[in-house]
Parts: structure tokens; C-alpha cells; sequence
DNA sequence: AATGAATGAGCCTTCATTCAT
DNA sequence: AATGAATGAAGGCTCATTCAT
């Protein structure tokens, strides 16, 4: 096993132990002696390799975006009309590698973190645009636009707020559950409109 | 120049001081000194009062849960049906008083707070329960059990989504219009169900 | 009942509870606010009338070497040979007053503070002469000085010991028990002087 | 100039600080600080090593106690009668090594510190049983067992009782004039036996 | 490539003490 | 005579970060 690409390798592994680290303590508040410790690995090196904590939270939140990101693409080439590519992106919220509560978890820390780094909002930023800009292109080729942007707004807060509330362990569906509640609103929304 | 009867205006600052500070940085991470700065006495004066930085925390997060609870309390006893009472609880949510951006940051961080300590927990456990209570009683005169359940939950996490994306400061609808569109859901859920 | 005289009691009460709280938790560890709460009076009445905490312990200390004293003397008086005058000193410290485990554990603490404060130094240094002079006199008209002394610093030694193992709770004998093994003590000394 | 293998050099100076802070000052209010700095080091390695002050003070009792240990085992190994046992746990308690100031005044520190801390009574507790087994082991086979015990007592509170005088400096023979009294009242406690 | 060693900065918390009433 | 109000000062502890090896 040649010493190559040990850097990708760590870089990797330190992410991922972030990712546990916040998700399972449900909060900013992880040294990053804890994070080294579960990748096994010193503190220092984690320093070596993303120069600062914050550093770490953000590649662990690129890398969270990226996966839904891909997540997200690959579901919606599956999808072969608008309809089928709205519900797509509200499957990929509730598939089962994004709604793993840990996963959750970060993301709400994330959320956290973005009112006070501001690459932590930039990044927060165009990943919504992104997801808006889809929902909104799909939605538009069923309804005028202001309806359009009215139902995307729905459907990003509705899954957001079952997002928070799944970290909360409140009393809430299940996966399957939430996911057609969201698919309900989105039916409601439409057949309003369609019935106009 | 102290005076007698202190206790109550100092805790009562504090807690207030506690909000804005937490509200302005969107976390937790406010030290008892910046508190104690903002409500104009000592870091020692806040110990004195609450004991520690976790007691202020919780105090301040009742202080918000009952601001909520005596609005909604107050809308619903000038609500003369069921469905004016959701809408009354709806309508608390996006009240001026609550809907305050530094408000809202506070209650996202209390979201993360309950993932640590119990009290919290505890404490936003209670009035989830009360206001899914409320919603669910006043549906229940509407439409069946389940349906009522899943209403509510869909308001809940509408509102709560709502909730969130403001703290972030995203592109969003404003008050009126979020309060419109989960009014709306209300609407369209209860059509949905007469219609079949 | 007239206030007159408050101030006696307030400063008795005060170094009663003083006694009892550095008693209770065998150090000097102990918070003025313990003490005045003790004494059912506010801190700042504490710093009234003693000025400072230290004024406080010292105060204490001499209380407890006054009674000590007025204990010694007054077995003295009933003593009727210079034998049983020793024995007077050595039954007083393991009287019921001076043997009780509070009074013995601050005993204790005072030996400390006397290694910091110059006037709790004074006070051990008078009270020990005073008694040494009175065990190395009456001594003295049984034995030559310099047995005398010896004497003398071996009994005051066996006293101590034995009051640093009862404030420990170690594994030792009753009251009685002590009281027997430092007479014995005396006992033989003299018996092996008597006997050259 | 970080070098491997520092951590038992660290510890064996922050103890031996630890040690030395507490004799000079005679009680165990002394800073982490003040350890540290005496130590050469941060007070933030005296942490990352100890974790808390009061593991450093548990780690002093520690040493001190094991060198006396060591000492009384060594000079047990150079004796070769009952008497003579006894007499080497004598003067290893007068040895030098363990009765140099600060040494002492730190035994009557971890006595204190032994009626807070559990942990520090057990040592002290497991300390004091293996002397008076080895005490009453040796008496035992010169005298009955009662009165071995009785014997055992009176050695380790005069001991004791010679310690704590010694640590207040006040008037006091000198170490071999201590051991010398110790002697002589095992002595005498023998002959008071056998000439029954 | 990786780490043990080390620290500065900062926070929570405690407490003796002061002061106006 | 007595206290509630208030704080300065100090200590324990944590942690991100640096550095030499």
C-alpha cells in the first residue's frame, strides 16, 4: 500500500468523523481533538490538514451538500416529467443516507454555524438557490410563476421544518410519512391551481 | 444605588439581555459577560441571580415559551370557531412579538440546546405537546382523528420551516405572506378532506 | 427584650457557627456566607462586626483555646497533688467539651491556619507554652528538669497524636481509652525515673 | 524544545512542585499556577496531565506516601528481630527523607485533604493499616495481642504527634531526640510487660 | 506524514468585601 | 442593627493552535 494519497484519505476520514462528532452531539460544540480522536488521528494533524476547526465544519458541510447535490442529480435523471422531477428532489430530502439523524443533526448545526461564518451562509446560500431554482423551474411548467415560487417556498419550509423536527426526536412521522405529507402538499397545490 | 426589590429587574434584564445576545450571534455561544455587559451589572451579579450560565439559558427560554403561550392563549380566546382557532395559533406564530428575527434566532438556538440538556428538552417537549393538543382538538371538530394528526403535524413543521429560514435570514416570503401560505395549507387540507 | 447587647450575641452566634462549619468540613475551606447562614445573620453583618474572615477564625480559635483554658483551670483547682495535676491537664483534653469531633477537627484546621497567619501562630504558641509550663512545673517536683521536658514534650505529642487520629476517624481507641494510654504513659515514665 | 517521552519527567516535577508548594505554604490552598510555575511549565500542562487539581494532590499523597512505604521496607529488610522491625518503622518515620519541613507539613495537608476527598482517606487509610499491621505483627511476638495494639496506638500517635508539632515549628526536640522519646516509650512499654 | 509537547487566551464560577439604605 | 445589592479579583479548566522532531 504505497504512502500516496494518505492526504485524500485522511482529509476524508476527518470529515466524516466531524460529520458524526457534530451529528451525534447535536451541536457546534465539538473539539477538534474529539474529531481527531474518531478519525484516529492527532489533533495536530487535523490542523496540518484544514489549517483551522472552522476549516473542518466547512468541508463537513460541502461534503454533506455535495452528497444531496449528487444525491439530487442522479434522482432527478431518473425522473421523466416535471411532476416526476419535483417529487424526485422531495424523495432525495427523505432518502435514507440524508435523513439519517446524524446527518440531520449536522445540518441543523450547520444552520447554526451559518449565522456566523459567512462562508458557512455563502455556501448554505447557493445550495438553496440551487434546490429553489429547480423546484421552480419544474413547478413552472405546470403553473404560472408567482404560484410557482409560492409552492417551492411551501415544499423547502415543509421539509426544512420536518428536518428540525426529526433532530428533535419530537413525536413526528416516519421517513415514509413525512415524505408523503410533503408529496400531499405539493398534489394540494397543484390541483388548486389546476382547478382554477 | 441599591435598592430593595432589585431581584426581579435584574433577573428579568438578564433574561432579556440573554435573548438579544443570543438572537444577534444565531448561537449559544455568548459568554455571561457579554449577558451581564448588555444588561448593564456584573458577570458575578448574573451567577448570583441564576446560578449558572445553563440556568440563564433555561430562563430565558421560558421566558420565550411563555411570551408564546400567553399570546396564543390570548388570540384563542378571541377566536369563535375551530377553525379560527388554528388560525389563531397560526397567526401567534408570525405575531409581530414572536416573529422578531432575534426572537426566532433564539429559538433555533434552544433547538440545539434541548439536544444537550434535559431541561430543555423538557421544556420544548411540554409546549409541543400543548400546542399539538390545541391544533389537534380544534381539527378533531373538523375532520377525523388521523387526518387531524396529520394536519397538525404538517403545520407544525410548515411553521417551523418558516421559522428557521427567516433566523436564516433567506430568501423568503415575509410575515404576512408565510402566514398566508400556511394558512393556506390549513385551507386546502380541510377542502381536500370535505371534497371526498 | 432590649437590642442592647445584640452585638455579644451576634459574635458568639457568629463564632459558634464559625466552630461548627470549619468542624463540619475539617478545613478552613469553609465561605463566610456558610458561617453567617450558620448563624442566621447575613454575610455583611459578619464583616461588620469582625471586619474580615480571618478576624472571624481567629476569633474562633481563641474561643476555643479560652474554653480549653478555663476547662484546665478549673481541674487544676480540684487537683491536689502535682501527679494529678498532670493528670487534670491530660483528662481536660479528652473531656467531653474538648473531644468532640467538630471541636477536634477545627483544632486541627487551626494548626493550619496557624502556618499562614502570624497572630493564629501567636495564639497555638501562647496557649502551648502555657501549657507546657504547667506540665514541665508540676513535673518538675517529681523529676529532674531536663525529664521534666522530655516528659512534657512526650505527652504533648501523644495529645496531638491522638486528636489528629480522632479528627481522621481512623481506627482508634475510645475517649477513656486515650485518656488511659497517655496516663499510662506518665505512668511509666515516672516508675522507670523512680526506679534508677 | 519538545522532546518524547516528557510526560514522566512533567509529572514527577509537577508532583515534586506540587509537594513542595504545599509544604512551603503549609496547607493546601495553593494554585495550579503556582504549581506550574515552580514546575516550569503552563498551568494548562499541569491540567492536560492531571486533568484537575485535585488529582495532582492526589498524585503528591501518592508519592509521598510509596517513598515512605519504600523506605519502611527497606529498613525492615536490615532488621533482624521483632524489636528491631518496630524500631526501623520508627526511624523511617524520622528518616531525613520523610521528615524534612515541607515533607511534613504536606502529610498534615493530605491529612486535611482526607476529610474531603474519598480517595485521599483511602490512601491514607490504606497507609495507616499496613503500619499497624506491621506494628502489631512484630509487637505480637513479644507481647500479647492486646497489648500489641495498645502499643501500636500509642507509636503511631505519638509519631503523629511529633509530626504535626513539628510542622508548626514549635519548640520541639530535634529529629533524633524524637525518635529517641518513640524509643524509649516502646521500651518501656516492653519492660512494663515482661515484668508483670 | 504525523505527533507529542506545550501554551495563550478566554470562560465560568466563587467569594470576600463594600455600600447605600 | 442589619441587609440586599453589587462587584473586583482570582482560580480552575478547556481548547484551538503552534512547533520541533
Amino acid at each position: 500500500m504505497p504512502k500516496v494519497g494518505m492526504e485524500a484519505v485522511r482529509r476524508s476520514d476527518l470529515v466524516d468523523a466531524a460529520i458524526q462528532e457534530i451529528g451525534a452531539s447535536g451541536s457546534l460544540e465539538v473539539t477538534v481533538s474529539a474529531i481527531a480522536r474518531r478519525a484516529g488521528v492527532s489533533p495536530a494533524l487535523a490542523h496540518h490538514y484544514f489549517g483551522s476547526k472552522d476549516q473542518i465544519f466547512l468541508a463537513a458541510m460541502r461534503r454533506i451538500l455535495s452528497d444531496f447535490g449528487t444525491d439530487v442529480r442522479k434522482r432527478l435523471d431518473e425522473a421523466e416529467s416535471p411532476v416526476e422531477r419535483v417529487q424526485a428532489i422531495i424523495a432525495a430530502s427523505f432518502g435514507p443516507d440524508q435523513f439519517d439523524r446524524e446527518i440531520v443533526a449536522a445540518w441543523l448545526a450547520f444552520y447554526v454555524l451559518a449565522q456566523k461564518s459567512a462562508e458557512a451562509a455563502r455556501l448554505l446560500r447557493v445550495y438553496a438557490r440551487r434546490l429553489d431554482s429547480n423546484l421552480v423551474f419544474n413547478l413552472r411548467q405546470l403553473v404560472c410563476e408567482a404560484t410557482a415560487r409560492q409552492i417551492a417556498q411551501g415544499l423547502a419550509a415543509l421539509i426544512d421544518g420536518f428536518y428540525i423536527r426529526h433532530a428533535l426526536q419530537e413525536h413526528v412521522p416516519d421517513r415514509e410519512g413525512m415524505k408523503k405529507l410533503v408529496c400531499d402538499y405539493l398534489e394540494m397545490c397543484l390541483e388548486k391551481e389546476s382547478s382554477k
